[in-house]
DNA sequence: GTAATTCGATACGTGAATGTATCGTAATTA
DNA sequence: TAATTACGATACATTCACGTATCGAATTAC
């Protein structure tokens, strides 16, 4: 291993504000306007910066927009506390609703998936830094609760990850806000929970 | 009422085969490329058409994709041959998937609906002709269900929708193919229907 | 036949965004 | 101080699609 000492350049550094405030005004734009007007001249405009500040870090709005990616914040949440079961579960997927279906990140999400395979970069990056480390911490809930006898132990994890999360997507999709509807977290789990037939019907 | 004769203007009549090579190429493209390449240049030449052709008929390329959308068709299938109450709500998604979320249909309701609320007209046409008559057919099978006892009687429809629909809308963004897996339809209705929790634990 | 209209093709001017280059100014090293 | 690099701004040539207009050929009503 090289020392690899981060030589000081000579000149002026580059701004550590216009490096954050063009990965800001990328990801905004991009949640807002999506990939049509997703431009070097828009986001330079939003960051308050000059073109050439771009150009200069670079090559083009495809790497620009993938930089902007990168700097998609992939943490996730502790899971939360102790208590029953099927109440951490949908504590969870509120969790999920709110930090990956809320805002920013659920529209850039949703832009990337619905490009399908036009742009496989940006496409995995969304899956690996969004979509992976909430599906890894839902996975683990979901073991638990076969370990523990709450969950079928024949459960197929991909198909049961797709029910909880499937259905928030498409109501979001729909632009509807369930919040005080009855297709609310609480609601998607009690009925996944206990299924959809009567019990005199088991 | 007047008499409305379709009175036959003088000159050379409009060509129907431009009206529907147009539409189809309208559609396809739009499918294939999303609104970023949609352009009117674009589905001209994809058309075999001169663009002059196109102006003739269209204002912009706003009033040509939306009077191709009014071209996707809404045809429903007739509900499928009795039996078993939970095979045929295992057919109807089979249905639902292959008649909207395959090919082009599944592209274009994706990529308008991940829109939001930025193109309204054309999101409203995509709900229309596409999602609500699949939806009213759904809802039939789940009323008829709730009605012969199959289904628990306080079930929300349009909750009870998502979770059918939202599965295999997230598994296709996602571009997992489940068709073989157990993903499927049929392992769909079967997790519903029995829910997740062992039989012991109800 | 004559007038009217559409056809594909193509020319025109416009506007937006591309990526490059250059400006004077600011920041940093040597 | 001198050299170097980044800064915002802006000019430049290029490309692309826009929407309009015009062309000769084709098709129809009268």
């Amino acid at each position: 291993m090289a020392t690899q000492v981060p030589v000081r350049a000579k000149g002026r550094p580059r701004s550590a504000v216009a490096d954050s405030a063009i990965d800001t005004a990328a990801l905004e734009l991009f949640a807002e306007e999506g990939f049509q007007r997703f431009s070097v001249e828009a986001v330079a405009a939003r960051a308050g910066v000059g073109r050439a500040t771009i150009y200069r870090r670079f090559a083009n709005r495809e790497e620009l927009l993938a930089h902007a990616m990168q700097q998609l914040d992939a943490d996730v949440r502790v899971i939360p506390e102790p208590g029953d079961y099927w109440q951490i579960l949908t504590k969870l997927l509120d969790d999920i609703r709110e930090s990956s279906l809320d805002s920013l990140k659920s529209r850039i999400m949703i832009r990337v998936l619905s490009e399908g395979a036009r742009y496989p970069q940006l496409r995995s990056m969304v899956v690996e830094r969004v979509i992976r480390p909430r599906q890894a911490r839902l996975r683990a809930v979901l073991v638990r609760g076969i370990s523990q006898g709450q969950l079928r132990s024949d459960l197929d994890m991909e198909a049961t990850i797709a029910l909880l999360i499937g259905p928030m997507v498409w109501l979001k999709m729909l632009g509807l806000t369930p919040e005080a509807g009855a297709a609310s977290t609480s609601s998607i789990v009690a009925a996944l929970r206990t299924g959809l037939a009567p019990a005199s019907h088991l």
